[in-house]
Formats: C-alpha cells, sequence, structure tokens
DNA sequence: CACGTCACCTGCGTGC
DNA sequence: TGCACGCAGGTGACGT
C-alpha cells in the first residue's frame, strides 16, 4: 500500500485536481453506495449512506497513512492499507447511465455535479471512517515525521524510551506515523544503520542521521509523486530511485556490495550489509 | 514491554 | 496445463 508519500499524492490529488480531474472540494454528496460491507469501519452501509448523503467536502488532507476529508457535519478517513486506491471519475457514461464499478470497487460516492469518488482496493484491507470525532482514530498516530516541531533531540528521546529492533518500531505507526515497509528500508540505508539495532542503543548522532534519512526519501518519494508497483497506485516513478527495496542481489548504489533481503518482523528487509553493518 | 504468529484478502510469479 | 507455494506498499489480536 501506499505510505505517507502516496497517500500525500493521492490526497492532494483530490484537493486540488490534476490534468484530467477536478477537485472535489465544494462538491455535495447525492448519494454512496457501499459494495463491500467490511470496508467500513465503524457503520452499517444504510446508516453511512444515509449520513453522508447530503454533506459538502470541505477539504482533503492527509495524517500518517489516513486520507482525512472533512465534510459539512463529519469527517470521512479512508485507509488504503495494502492495496486500496482512490480515483475521481464521472458518475454517468456517455449514454448518461450510472458508470458500472471497476473490479474491486468497494466504495462509490457520487456528488452533484456528475463527480464520483471511487475507493478500490483489490484486497479488502482498506477501511473508511465517518466520524464526527476523529480523535477516536487518528489519536493513537505519533508525529508527522515531516513537523518541523521533530528535532534531532525530540527523535533521540523517542528512539531511546524503547528498547526495540529499530524497523519495526519505525513501522509502527503509534511511534511515528507514515512510514511503510519500503521507505523505512530506503531510509535505514540512507542512515546506513541496520534494522535490527535496538533503538535505545542509537546515540544523538545516530538518530539525527535518521531523521534526516527518513525525511530526504519521503521528500523525495512526494517529489516524486510517489511509487508505482503493479497494480498498485499509478502515478508516481519513485520505484525507479529505490536504493534497495526490491534490489535483492543487486549492487549497492554507494559501495557495490550486493543488497542482500532478510526477515524482520515477518516482513520482507532490504540491506547493504557493508553500507549498514550490525553493531 | 518486546517479540513472534496468525488473521484478514486477492492475485501474480515461480517451480515442479 | 495444473497446482502448490511464496510473496506483496498494513494493521490488529493474541500468546509467550
Amino acid at each position: 500500500m501506499p505510505e505517507l508519500p502516496e497517500v500525500e499524492t493521492i490526497a492532494a490529488l483530490l484537493r486540488t485536481g490534476g490534468p484530467d480531474q477536478q477537485s472535489i472540494c465544494g462538491s455535495q454528496v447525492q448519494q454512496a453506495q457501499v459494495l463491500w460491507a467490511r470496508t467500513l469501519a465503524n457503520m452499517r452501509p444504510r446508516a453511512f449512506c444515509a449520513r453522508i448523503a447530503g454533506q459538502t467536502v470541505e477539504n482533503v488532507a492527509r495524517r500518517g497513512k489516513f486520507v482525512v476529508i472533512p465534510l459539512s457535519q463529519d469527517t470521512l478517513l479512508i485507509h488504503l492499507r495494502m492495496s486500496g486506491d482512490l480515483r475521481v471519475e464521472a458518475a454517468l457514461d456517455a449514454d448518461g447511465q450510472p458508470r458500472q464499478p471497476e473490479k474491486h470497487d468497494r466504495l462509490l460516492i457520487d456528488f452533484m455535479g456528475g463527480q464520483r469518488l471511487a475507493f478500490n482496493d483489490m484486497r479488502k484491507f482498506g477501511r473508511a471512517w465517518l466520524t464526527a470525532d476523529t480523535r477516536e482514530v487518528l489519536d493513537r498516530l505519533g508525529p508527522e515525521p515531516l513537523d518541523e516541531a521533530l528535532n534531532a533531540e525530540r527523535f533521540h528521546g523517542m528512539l531511546n524510551a524503547h528498547n526495540r529492533q529499530l524497523k519495526p518500531l519505525l513501522m509502527d505507526q503509534r511511534f511515528l506515523a507514515g512510514l511503510g515497509n519500503i521507505y523505512t528500508d530506503e531510509a535505514l540505508h540512507g542512515a546506513r544503520l541496520h534494522p535490527l539495532l535496538g533503538s535505545g542503543q542509537l546515540s544523538l548522532d545516530e538518530a539525527g542521521r535518521l531523521l534526516a534519512a527518513i525525511r530526504a526519501v519521503l521528500n523525495e518519494g512526494i517529489r516524486r509523486n510517489g511509487a508505482s508497483i503493479d497494480w498498485v497506485y499509478r502515478g508516481g516513478d519513485f520505484q525507479n530511485y529505490f536504493r534497495v527495496y526490491g534490489r535483492a542481489g543487486q549492487p549497492c548504489l554507494t559501495c557495490g556490495t550486493p543488497i542482500t533481503r532478510l526477515v524482520v518482523g515477518q516482513r520482507g528487509t532490504h540491506i547493504c550489509p557493508r553500507c549498514q553493518a550490525h553493531g
């Protein structure tokens, strides 16, 4: 799934529009269709459709990996998990008939004025919440890695408050909001840190390096409109600039040593064994 | 508290 | 060709 840069790209496209689509801001919901009930995290389909109808989209933002869509009464929160995607299209086809859902569409929101927001999610892991109080969903998230209020000293303190394997800690959304498997591997390589290092052992210098590397990969991901892999989210090209992720056996772009793959916390993990020597 | 395992889902690539 | 298996950008519930 989309990690922070992909979610940011998707949210920005919905908020400001793009070459082939308009912004959804200011649009009023005409009706919704729920094609897979479990996509709704906190409501049943009938209640969701009744409650969202008539509300107007005020903005589209992001918090961690959540797409945050404030409406006139409630807020729609969407988490894309592994395979989710959001697209905007015309609600009616060329003949004026309601457009048929695409394969794996789970939720459709039609607006007055003829636009449709479609939540497509092959693996059905994605979730949507409609709530008047976003805190009940977002409260558990850690800080935003790109928030300037976070600095090396604070980050060092956060890391040292635990003694956990570095990679699973970075991917824990309660610790820091937005990193997933790809950007974590890329950031650890950028910081020359092994994913299994104990977070409690990092020095201030290492914490500062790690925070800078996290921001560098996230900012580059955003600048390139995210990564597009296989059938999941298309649009960005950051996948062409990975330095370790998916490159097992290929030379490290820094030192030439073959990249190796290991498993950390059940997730495929890619490192340069020379640049990221353990201990 | 930290870590491992499994569950939730569908689809693709690989090897027999 | 068929089929089993491993793998996939995430998260949460358990058990140890």
